[in-house]
DNA sequence: TTAAGTGTATTATTCATATAATACAATTGT
DNA sequence: ACAATTGTATTATATGAATAATACACTTAA
């Protein structure tokens, strides 16, 4: 079973749209697996204290990009490979790394200073 | 007179919070200083494609912060010094260090990955 | 003085997010 | 068979973001 525990919710941001891609890093991390079962709407719903449909946008948009498939009465399971893995990795890779890159070079932050602001911020949260 | 030529708009975030953390990055890498005048509501609205209320609502923002002033039928100006420049540099970088770390970790990226991904990406979007 | 431009304020409307309350269909486990 | 669980669907409501249309007060420049 697919565990949330170190699922944080951040505001500004759609929850659906969070849970979604706490999925998808999940598989490019390796703890989640092709097979694994999801929990389910309804349980998942009262464990991040949200509405069952919003769990169930998040779940109907995996669904959508043939990452998860979903049995009436029985529940949901991931449906991935390497091919789409590596998919995923690559666009929210992407994503990440032109996110922050823009954003320190708009402050003025040198690569140096971002290479160096990055390393002792890795080394100081190891430990969480 | 304030530039918003590079302003890009992302969606999925408040449009007037992107523009109020575009001023203050500005303020950061000193392309905006002390004393220079914003664009008007009304100008800038048009500029960028949106309502001259949701400009209002940024620049009530940065007037709430005390980094601009706004004078009626004239104009606001930015309001800043060395202290309110350090202190928007800690916030800003915090914020966005503490993001990239945490989204990479979660996808089993390692330190020394993270690093040369964000070196490529710097020196390929070093010419835009 | 006067017209244009500025900041400010109010009200109404649209849209997406999220909640809430149900209901129904299918599977599971006893 | 039956109760519990699951996925799915519908409708209504609340909230914040953003638009839209005005209106008013003040400053600036001709």
């Amino acid at each position: 079973m697919i565990s949330f525990e170190s699922f944080k919710a951040i505001d500004g941001v759609p929850i659906y749209q969070q849970v979604f891609t706490y999925v998808k890093r999940g598989c490019v991390a390796g703890t989640i697996n092709n097979g694994d079962m999801l929990p389910s709407r309804r349980y998942l719903s009262a464990l991040l204290g949200i509405n069952p449909m919003t769990v169930q946008k998040a779940f109907r948009l995996l669904e959508e990009e043939d990452l998860i498939v979903s049995i009436q009465g029985s529940g949901s399971v991931m449906n991935i490979d390497d091919r789409k893995i590596s998919k995923m990795r690559t666009e929210l890779l992407a994503d990440d790394i032109r996110t922050i890159t823009e954003s320190l070079k708009r402050m003025g932050i040198t690569q140096k200073e971002a290479i160096e602001l990055i390393s002792k911020n890795w080394e100081e949260n190891s430990n969480e």
